[in-house]
RNA sequence: GCCCGGAUGGCGGAACGGUAGACGCGAAGGUCUCAAACACCUUUGUCCGAAAGGGCGUGCGGGUUCGAGUCCCGCUCCGGGCACCA
């Protein structure tokens, strides 16, 4: 290992002066244009891990970059302290969780401080902090004010073994709970919701303006999931010979001449009413056996069809052509999407096709079937057929004029169905921020006066096995009085989903110290949208799209600025690290911890590394060859250490080393450096900067061995040193301060270059004859297309190639290629 | 099944349609040293060749182009997301 300076000591000094001196505090009065970057806030599971390193790795390089660049850069962090594994230390260990979590908080901090990450602690906020428990209930109150918070009844996951429910990420694939695993049963409990699809459309739409990674769009439009259709009735006769009208959902209402039959879900509340005398038996014992399947069994591909469905009994009258279709229970179609009931056409769909086949129902094409056709279901395009007065229309014009049809009849509409569910955010849990509902025999769920916030989970509560939450038995907390009558009423014991509090966070760090409000509008409206967003790729769909939605409801509660649509301008999702082909994680028992190379090589070789491994956005592997590049990364900068502090020597070279280039070459290198390394910084391309940086620095050795003059190499390595350091702080700002006393690297202006000087003089011109290399030279950069003829001509390589032939073409693009075709 | 990515030396990876393999790791040789470590220098896609030089090379098969790792069409394999969404 090279040892060139004192690593520990340098790092831990220039630490301490970062935080000392509030190198990177701002104010947000700051005169500089504005700049946010933020990583997303993390969980404390105690030390770092290698994802948090490469996370805040590239979100400290920001911060450090554009403060050189002038900006007033806002750099907060916090804590997402809340959350299932503090709770269950407490079960097993005995700890209270605040306990835990403030321990685990301190040992992450650390870290980050010892990688070198600088932010603005002041600013610190933590989910659990009774001061931002008071905001996350505020926020509620007001959602649930506008409507956009409600209760009802729903089907939850519940674990039996742990008497509670489970979040879905909790449930494993084959269905059991990840902790005891027990089955996970469906149960109907009463829980509370956030109305995220009254902004399915703005959360759709909004995606376009959005500086995103493309793949992160798609995944969230795929789980908003917009599709446009028609919704209509279809008649149809009780037992008893009442009409009945049955709401379908389709997005082909251009074959509804093709359905031969009508599904409702299972438990589409019209089934009792539907059902015959004569079926009610099979009826009765379908419903009971579907409602005890779990969703994954219910959603498995597999198992018999003749078993997943069952006849009413009763029909229905299909609109468009009177025909009477019998009417069906199966268990794929869903009561949550649509409205549970869908016309089947087996004809252009694939799983009415399975269904109809399974119970030997009739099959109507509506599409004309290209040439060759040998599929089963056709859902592609095509004329209409069979269908009386949409024959031969497309499938486009006919799906306008079916739905024109519907609404003249005033049997239908044009609609649009989402995929996107409204969010659950009751959790059974303890450790999480309290809902701030009290239960009144008279008058309900009552809400929390504001005056009463924050309520806050009482700390003597005792910690059972089985993990059902205390607050249920904590009699101190359960017990109150009605806000509105003062008579006695219970508190909600549920708390909220921790997606709740990471939703807001952003905003709160523009304003932590706010009393008031959770934050200024103003002060939002100064930092926000954040200009630099970073995080995992994890975080695509439910934390991303849960902060918009909190982001747009707020703005339009006038809580946040009205016109704030979006709360991450541009976001980065950084690669996993991945350890024998699976992400590197606690639970895989795989975790490489930091703090060996934090107390080895040192934070900056770590930071280096992981720039120059690859691609930020790729994955990384962590193999046996790893711990062989980061001390490569650390001989670097030892390399740099030696070259800056004029440790460096002439030395008489041998015959066979290279010359570095004629005199004034070193600062048109230079020059050319600062323009290639500034243009990586901007398209995050960091593993090219720091192999341009390598590069240059071995030219430089060359030049500092043969004697260059002095003020070249200066201006070189100073220049090397500014463009490093965004990436390596500490040592860039230790050989800095020696260079230049009194000064601070961090605050010097990001380095600028001279288009003139950076314009090389010469170039390799490379000769082709029919694209391929045949000659190169070198040639002054000027040249012209005729002069390279000239010279490509003359070359006796080419000669050779051309044997006798000459070009009936000659391509040139100056100052670099020729090409001679013959 | 549908929707995204990706495939380049022994390895991680570079390459506005224009010198494929920058930079690093590893490997080999050398200088320094009593020796080692460190450091410094050189070589390193592959095949033929003593060399000069040449052939072949970016998952596979076609195409466009003076010229393709890059663009187009058709595949294979790997990774990820969603999955009875009507």
């Amino acid at each position: 290992m090279a040892e060139a300076y004192d690593v520990q000591e340098v790092e831990r000094r220039w630490q301490a002066r970062w935080r000392d001196e509030g190198t990177y505090e701002v104010e947000n009065d700051d005169p500089r244009p504005p700049f946010y970057v933020l990583c997303m806030y993390p969980y404390p599971s105690g030390p770092a891990h290698m994802g948090h390193v490469r996370n805040y790795t590239f979100g400290d390089l920001n911060v450090r970059y554009r403060t050189m660049q002038g900006h007033g850069v806002l750099s907060p962090i916090g804590f997402d302290s809340f959350g299932l594994p503090a709770e269950n230390a407490a079960i097993k260990q005995g700890v209270h969780p605040r306990e835990f979590t403030d321990a685990r908080i301190a040992e992450l901090k650390a870290s980050l401080t010892r990688l070198g990450a600088v932010y603005d602690w002041r600013r610190e906020v933590r989910s659990h902090d009774p001061a931002y428990i008071h905001w996350t209930q505020w926020i509620f109150l007001r959602l649930l004010e506008a409507g956009l918070a409600y209760r009802k009844q729903a089907p939850v996951n519940w674990c039996p073994g742990c008497q509670t429910v489970l979040a879905n990420e909790q449930v494993l694939a084959d269905g059991t709970c990840e902790r005891s695993g027990d089955l996970v049963v469906k149960r109907d409990l009463v829980q509370w919701f956030f109305r995220i699809t009254q902004y399915a459309d703005q959360l759709l739409d909004d995606l376009d303006s959005l500086d995103w990674p493309e793949r992160v769009k798609v995944m969230q439009r795929n789980w908003i999931g917009r599709s446009e259709g028609a919704e209509f009735d279809l008649m149809a006769g009780d037992p008893s010979g009442k009409e009945i009208a049955i709401r379908v959902f389709t997005t082909r209402p251009d074959t509804s001449f093709g359905m031969t039959y009508v599904v409702l879900a299972p438990e589409h509340p019209l089934v009792p009413d539907l059902t015959t005398a004569g079926q009610r038996a099979a009826v009765d014992e379908f419903v009971a056996r579907v409602s005890t399947e779990s969703d994954i069994e219910r959603q498995s591909t597999e198992g018999m069809l003749d078993k997943r469905g069952v006849f009413t009994g009763s029909y229905a009258t299909n609109p468009f052509n009177r025909q009477q279709v019998p009417i069906y229970l199966a268990d794929y179609v869903l009561m949550g999407y649509g409205t549970g009931a869908i016309m089947a056409v087996p004809g252009e769909d694939q799983r009415d096709w399975d269904f109809a086949q399974a119970y030997d129902l009739p099959i109507i094409p509506t599409v004309q079937r290209p040439e060759g056709w040998d599929g089963e279901a056709y859902t592609g395009d095509g004329v209409i057929i069979n269908s009386q007065w949409l024959n031969g229309l497309t499938k486009a014009d006919a799906i306008v004029k079916s739905i024109d049809w519907l609404e003249a009849e005033g049997i239908g509409e044009r609609k649009v169905n989402y995929r996107l569910r409204d969010w659950l955010l009751s959790r059974q849990r303890f450790w999480g921020c309290p809902i701030p509902i009290v239960y009144c025999p008279d008058h309900g769920a009552v809400p929390v006066p504001d005056a009463d916030l924050p309520i806050v989970a009482p700390d003597d509560v005792e910690f059972r096995p089985p993990g059902e939450s205390p607050l249920q038995y904590h009699q101190g907390f359960l017990q109150t009085v009605c806000p509105r009558c003062g008579k006695p009423a219970t508190r909600e014991t549920d708390t909220m989903d921790t997606f709740v509090d990471s939703s807001w966070y952003f905003l709160r760090f523009t304003d932590p110290w706010n009393t008031e409000v959770p934050f200024d509008p103003a002060m939002a409206a100064h930092w926000l949208p954040v200009d630099q967003y970073i995080g995992g790729i994890e975080h695509a769909i439910l934390h991303l799209m849960y902060a918009r939605f909190f982001t747009k409801a707020l703005a339009d509660l006038g809580v946040a600025p009205p016109e704030l649509r979006e709360p991450f301008g541009r976001l980065f999702t950084q690669g996993m690290i991945r350890m024998d082909g699976s992400k590197m994680s606690k639970s895989k028992g795989n975790l490489v911890a930091p703090e060996q190379y934090f107390s080895t090589v040192g934070a900056d070789a770590l930071r280096l590394f992981h720039l120059f491994v690859g691609p930020p956005a790729d994955d990384v592997d962590w193999t046996e060859e790893t711990d062989k590049v980061i001390d490569g990364a650390a001989r670097y900068l030892a390399r740099v250490w030696r070259l800056a502090m004029g440790e460096v020597e002439a030395v008489e070279m041998p015959e066979a080393t290279a010359p570095p280039g004629p005199p004034g070459s070193l600062e048109r290198a230079t020059h050319q450096l600062i323009s290639r390394v500034s243009d990586d910084y901007a398209r995050w391309s960091y593993n090219t900067a720091v192999a341009a940086c390598m590069e240059f620095t071995n030219l430089l050795y060359k030049h500092v061995q043969a004697g260059t003059e002095r003020a070249s190499v200066k201006f070189a390595v100073d220049s090397l040193l500014l463009l490093l350091a965004p990436m390596v702080p500490h040592v860039t700002a230790e050989l800095w301060e020696r260079r230049h006393p009194g000064e601070h690297i961090h605050q010097r202006p990001w380095p600028t270059f001279d288009v003139e000087r950076a314009a090389a003089l010469t170039a390799t011109m490379v000769v082709q004859v029919n694209g391929k290399v045949r000659d190169r030279m070198e040639v002054d950069a000027r040249i012209g297309p005729d002069e390279m003829e000239r010279m490509a001509l003359a070359s006796a390589k080419v000669q050779a190639t051309l044997d006798g032939r000459t070009p009936r073409k000659v391509v040139t693009r100056p100052p670099k290629l020729v090409n001679l075709v013959v």
